[in-house]
DNA sequence: TCCAATTAGTTTGCATGCAAAATATAATAC
DNA sequence: GTATTATATTTTGCATGCAAACTAATTGGA
């Protein structure tokens, strides 16, 4: 009984491991069409609400790792959907933002949320609210990390 | 309007994904105790559970990608905390068992759930009991891929 | 003003997550 | 019984996640 904790069947983290894999692998093939990755579609997402924005910003709002967005930023830039400016005040900053081509991609991905939204367990308004009020309660102690 | 479901804060995924990554970052420390990684710890705590058993039963169980697993399994045989026995019902299967090492590894692990749980934000009882079962009805349609 | 401490980004090395191809062995169809 | 199909696992190649070391530029204070 005192390792009743370490059964998986209590692990919170594994159900949060097995929720975000699995809805994750929801978006890949919609992602595809747009030629981008999950976390690469979590930048744009960033970009389409605010552009010309700083990394560090970037990395406020997706909770990406610095060094891995070094690295999914230099592929978006490939692909021309993002382009770096000069940030005057600081030289040590870059100002990230869309191209065009970024910029329209927003319009592809608009259908995005609602079709994946489909593929998942339907829960009633009131489940989905409560979900949210719950995960954002835990998730609030990383805000600031 | 027609393009809120695209904002960050509208995306469940992203939720599951800072609250993944972040709760796997409160383990690490206390994984680095017992120099396992957090998927080698899901890998043990599903042997703790029930040991000699099959590489894809394993997948079952923790969801951990069978490619993955593979090299995750040489890890822990490495650290002499697994062995392999052969499967004398099928040559292709191999069974994976807990060394001595291994076994014991789980009375170090047992303190390491509260000692996580103590780090995260206060739930009620009732919360938390409403979060798992969130979390399995979002869970439950990838149990079977 | 000059140096120490801080900050913005990048790089490096290791550990997955994942799709797809490859291997080996079993089970089925015929 | 042999060819076809299915299953268990491994391998390969690419994309992060992450800690730690590193570079460049800015800030704070003595």
């Amino acid at each position: 009984m005192s390792y009743d904790l370490l059964k998986l069947k209590n692990q919170i983290c594994h159900r949060f491991y097995i929720a975000s894999n699995g809805i994750t692998r929801l978006y890949r093939p919609l992602l595809n069409e747009l030629d981008v990755t999950y976390p690469q579609y979590l930048v744009l997402m960033a970009l389409w609400e605010e552009d010309k924005v700083t990394i560090s910003s970037i990395v406020d709002q997706t909770h990406i790792d610095g060094g891995s967005l070094t690295l999914i930023l230099n592929k978006l830039k490939k692909k021309n959907i993002i382009e770096y400016l000069k940030d005057k005040q600081d030289r040590r900053s870059k100002i990230v933002k869309l191209t065009l081509k970024g910029e329209k991609l927003k319009e592809k991905a608009k259908e995005i949320p609602l079709k994946v939204a489909c593929q998942l367990p339907k829960l009633t308004n009131s489940e989905m609210k409560s979900l949210y009020t719950l995960l954002d309660k835990i998730n609030a102690q990383f805000k600031e990390d």
